[in-house]
DNA sequence: AAAACTCCTCTTTTT
DNA sequence: GAGGAGTTTT
C-alpha cells in the first residue's frame, strides 16, 4: 500500500495523530472514533516512513483479541510478517521479555504462570495454614491483588496498616504468598507487570537494552491501565517516544486496579506532552449521540471533548417501563421480531446488555418463545474448566517441577492413594528444608521415611512425573495423549470432558510447548468462533465494550441495577456505573432502546423498583416513551432519592464501636437490610466477626 | 471415594 | 433459588 492510501481514509484529527512523531502524544479518542485504526496506521506509517525499523515498535493492548486484531491491521497494511513483532497484551509481552531476562530476579526461565484460580488455591491455602479466615480467600486475593497491581510490596503495606490487626496479618500473607510464588517458580499476572518493572528499575542495563530495542510505543485504551503498567510506560518512554490512545469516559475496569486517573497524570509525567482529540464519531445517530452525551457529562473530572457525529438526526431512543423483567424480557423480544419482520436488520445487529448475568436469563426465556436465535458472550471460559486445568497442571510440573500448586492439583488425581494426609506430611518436610514438595517426594521414596504403602504410591507418582519430562514430545497433541494414556486420567472422565480435552489439543495444532502453556496461561475466553448462524448478542455492559451494533437494548436501567446497589455509597463507583452506562449507549449505530421494570427478582427475594437516576440527565426531546403500562402505575425518572429509602446504616466502614463482650473494634463493612442487617467488624483481640446489627448490641464510640 | 448434606454467597472480570 | 464448596456419612 502506497504511503497516500496509508492517509486517503483519515480525517485530519486521525492523520495529525499519525504524523505527530517526534513527542509524547495523547490522544483522547471519543467511542467511535476509529482510535485502534490510527493505532494499526501508526504503525505502519512509523515503518513505512523509515522512522523505526521493523519490530521495533511497542504496542500493547489489553486482550488478545484487540492484540490480533492490531496485528492483522499491521499485517495488511504494511504487508508485513508480524509474527516476530513486539505487538500484544501487556502480560504477554511482558512474558516473553521476562522468559529471556527474568535470572537476575531469582526466578528460572521456566517459570509457571498463576491464573487467578490458581492464586486463590495458593492462598486459601495459606490461610488455612495461618488458621485466618480461610472463607475470605476471594476479599483477600484481591486486596493482595490491587495491592500488587499498584506496586505496593508487603513492607510498605505493612507500614501503612491501620495498627488494628487485620491489615498486619494481611500483609503477612501477602509476604508469604510472594515468597510461595517464588518458591514454586511461579508469577501471577500481576507479576508478570510487576517483575518486568522491578527488573528495569533495578537493572538499568536491562532496561538501556530494552529502550535500544523500542523505538516507539504505542498503547491502546489507555483508560484501562494500571499503576505498575503506567510505571512501566514511564520507564519505556520517557524518552518521549510513545503515543497513547484512551478514553477517560470508557473507564470500566476500576474494580480491577485500571486508574483512569493515568490519562491525567500522563500531561505531567511526560512533558511536553501533545493532546489530539478524535471527536468525530463514525457509528452513533446524532440523536444517540446527544442522550449519551448528556448522561456521561453529568459526571465529575472529565478530560473535555465535543464528540459529533456525521450522521444527523435519526431514530429518537426509546424509552420504555415495564412492570416486572418478564414483561421487559418479552418486550425486547417483540421489539427484535418486529425490527426483524421488517427486514432492515438481521438477528446479529442485535445487542442485549445487562448489568449483571442473572438478567439475561428471563431474556433467553423470552427470546426462546418467539423463537430467535440468540448467544450469549461470557460465563465461564474454556481455560477454566476443571478437566483442562488438570491437565495443564500435568504439563507445567512436568516443565517446572517446584511448581508446588500444580502438584497438589494432580497428585491424587485421578485418584492414587495419596490423601491429604500423606501430602501435609510431604508440606511439613518441604517447609523444614525449603525444599519443594516434589523435591520431598522424591528424597522420601529414596530414604523410605514412610510406610511401604505410602511409599510405593508416592514412587508411582515420581515415576509418572519422570516418565513425562523425559519424554521427547514433538508436539503437545502427542504429550497431552500420552499424560492421559499414563496417568490414567482418561479413565476417570466422561464423554463432555474428553470431548472439551480433544478441542484443547485440536486448538494447539502445532504450537511449540511451551508456548502453548503460556498461551493457555494467559487467555481467558476461547475465540467464540459462533456457528456462523445469525443471532442476536446478549452479554454484560462490560462485555460489550469495543463493540457494535446497529440495534442495542439496554435493560435494567433501574436503581439497584443501574447503578448497581453495591456500588451506591461511593461517588467513584457511582460514575463508573454512569461511564458504563455511556459505554452501551454508544454501543448502538441506528437504534437504542432503554428499559426498565417495576418489580424485579434479585436473588431470592422480590424487589420494587424505581428508574434509574441516570435517566433523570436524559433530555426529553431527544427520546421517546412507550407506554406499555398505565400511566399511574409508571414512575418518573426522578432526581436521585435522597438517601431515606436506601437501607440506613449507623455506622459505616472504618468507625469504631464498643461491643459488650469483644471491646472496641473498627467497623469494615455493612451490608443486608431490614432484619439482615449486618456488619462485619474487626476486634483487634479476635480478628473479624460478622454480625447482625439486630443482636449485636454495639455502641458507637 | 462417592454420595448426601449443610452452609454460604450472590457485580462487573481485559490477563 | 442455585451453584459451589466443605463436611459428614456410607
Amino acid at each position: 500500500m502506497s504511503k497516500e492510501s496509508l492517509f486517503e481514509s483519515l480525517n485530519p484529527q486521525q492523520r495529525e495523530a499519525l504524523l505527530y512523531t517526534e513527542g509524547p502524544l495523547l490522544i483522547l479518542a471519543c467511542a467511535g472514533s476509529g482510535k485502534t485504526k490510527v493505532i494499526a496506521h501508526k504503525y505502519a506509517h512509523l515503518v513505512k516512513s523509515r522512522k523505526c525499523s521493523p519490530n521495533s515498535i511497542l504496542a500493547l493492548t489489553f486482550t488478545n483479541k484487540a492484540a490480533n486484531e492490531m496485528k492483522n491491521r499491521i499485517s495488511s497494511l504494511s504487508a508485513r510478517d508480524v509474527e516476530n513483532a513486539w505487538i500484544g497484551t501487556f502480560h504477554s509481552q511482558c512474558n516473553r521479555l521476562l522468559r529471556r531476562e527474568i535470572r537476575p530476579l531469582g526466578y528460572r526461565p521456566d517459570f509457571s504462570i498463576y491464573d487467578e484460580d490458581d492464586q486463590h488455591t495458593l492462598i486459601r491455602h495459606i490461610l488455612r495454614e495461618f488458621r485466618f479466615h480461610e472463607a475470605l480467600f476471594k476479599g483477600v486475593a484481591a486486596r493482595i491483588g490491587s495491592l500488587k497491581s499498584s506496586l505496593i510490596g508487603p513492607d510498605e503495606f505493612l507500614s501503612t496498616g491501620d495498627g488494628f490487626g487485620f491489615d498486619e496479618k494481611l500483609a503477612k500473607v501477602y509476604m508469604r504468598y510472594q515468597d510461595d510464588l517464588k518458591r514454586c517458580n511461579a508469577l501471577d499476572f500481576d507479576d508478570l507487570i510487576g517483575l518486568t518493572v522491578a527488573l528495569f528499575e533495578k537493572y538499568p542495563e536491562v532496561l538501556g537494552k530494552y529502550k535500544g530495542i523500542f523505538s516507539y510505543i504505542l498503547i491502546d485504551e489507555f483508560q484501562d491501565t494500571n499503576r505498575a503498567q503506567y510505571r512501566l510506560l514511564k520507564l519505556l518512554g520517557c524518552g518521549g517516544n510513545i503515543s497513547v490512545v484512551g478514553d477517560d469516559d470508557q473507564s470500566i475496569y476500576r474494580f480491577r486496579g485500571a486508574d483512569v486517573n493515568n490519562v491525567f497524570r500522563f500531561e505531567e509525567d511526560f512533558p511536553g506532552t501533545k493532546i489530539i482529540r478524535l471527536e468525530q464519531n463514525y457509528r452513533s445517530t446524532q440523536n444517540i449521540l446527544n442522550v449519551a452525551s448528556a448522561v456521561i457529562s453529568r459526571n465529575p473530572m472529565r478530560k473535555p471533548k465535543k464528540p459529533w457525529s456525521g450522521r444527523e438526526g435519526g431514530d429518537r431512543v426509546y424509552h420504555c417501563w415495564l412492570s416486572n423483567e418478564n414483561e421487559e424480557a418479552r418486550h425486547v423480544a417483540k421489539s427484535i421480531k418486529e425490527l426483524y419482520l421488517k427486514g432492515a436488520y438481521e438477528f446479529k445487529d442485535f445487542a442485549v446488555l445487562y448489568r449483571v448475568n442473572v438478567q439475561s436469563r428471563a431474556v433467553e426465556e423470552a427470546l426462546r418463545d418467539e423463537g430467535i436465535p440468540y448467544h450469549i458472550v461470557g460465563g465461564i471460559s474454556f481455560y477454566q474448566r476443571k478437566e483442562i486445568k488438570d491437565i495443564v497442571a500435568y504439563m507445567r510440573l512436568v516443565m517446572n517441577q517446584s511448581d508446588n500448586v500444580s502438584l497438589r492439583r494432580i497428585i491424587n488425581c485421578p485418584p492414587r492413594g495419596i490423601g491429604a494426609a500423606t501430602v501435609s506430611k510431604v508440606e511439613n518436610e518441604a517447609k523444614k528444608k525449603a525444599l519443594s514438595l516434589f523435591e520431598v517426594i522424591k528424597s522420601t521414596v529414596k530414604t523410605g521415611s514412610v510406610t511401604s504403602g505410602v511409599k510405593e504410591r508416592l514412587e508411582g507418582f515420581v515415576k509418572l512425573v519422570d516418565r513425562l519430562a523425559s519424554g521427547k514430545y514433538r508436539t503437545v497433541a502427542d504429550m497431552i495423549q500420552d499424560i492421559l494414556e499414563v496417568s490414567g486420567y482418561r479413565e476417570t472422565i466422561d464423554e463432555d470432558r474428553m470431548q472439551n480435552i480433544s478441542e484443547l489439543i485440536a486448538s494447539s495444532a502445532e504450537t511449540d510447548i511451551k508456548d502453548f502453556v503460556d498461551r493457555v496461561s494467559l487467555f481467558t475466553s476461547l475465540d467464540d468462533s459462533g456457528s456462523g448462524e445469525s443471532a442476536v448478542t446478549l452479554m454484560t455492559l462490560h462485555s460489550a465494550k469495543g463493540l457494535e451494533f446497529p440495534v442495542v437494548f439496554i435493560i435494567g436501567i433501574e436503581e439497584g441495577v443501574l447503578p448497581y446497589f453495591k456500588a451506591m455509597d461511593s461517588a467513584d463507583e457511582i460514575n463508573e456505573e454512569r461511564r458504563l452506562f455511556y459505554v452501551g449507549m454508544t454501543r448502538a449505530k441506528d437504534v437504542l432502546w432503554l428499559t426498565g421494570a417495576g418489580k424485579r427478582r434479585l436473588y431470592a427475594k422480590f424487589q420494587d423498583q424505581e428508574a434509574s437516576r441516570f435517566l433523570a440527565d436524559i433530555p426529553r426531546q431527544y427520546c421517546e416513551w412507550i407506554e406499555k403500562i398505565r400511566v399511574s402505575t409508571v414512575p418518573p425518572p426522578v432526581r436521585p432519592r435522597t438517601d431515606s429509602k436506601r437501607p440506613f446504616f449507623p455506622y459505616v466502614a472504618g468507625c469504631r464501636v464498643r461491643h459488650p463482650k469483644w471491646g472496641v473494634g473498627v467497623v469494615r463493612d455493612c451490608y443486608g437490610d431490614g432484619d439482615e442487617q449486618k456488619v462485619m467488624v474487626n476486634f483487634p483481640s479476635i480478628g473479624i466477626k460478622k454480625l447482625v446489627l439486630r443482636f449485636a448490641n454495639l455502641e458507637k464510640i
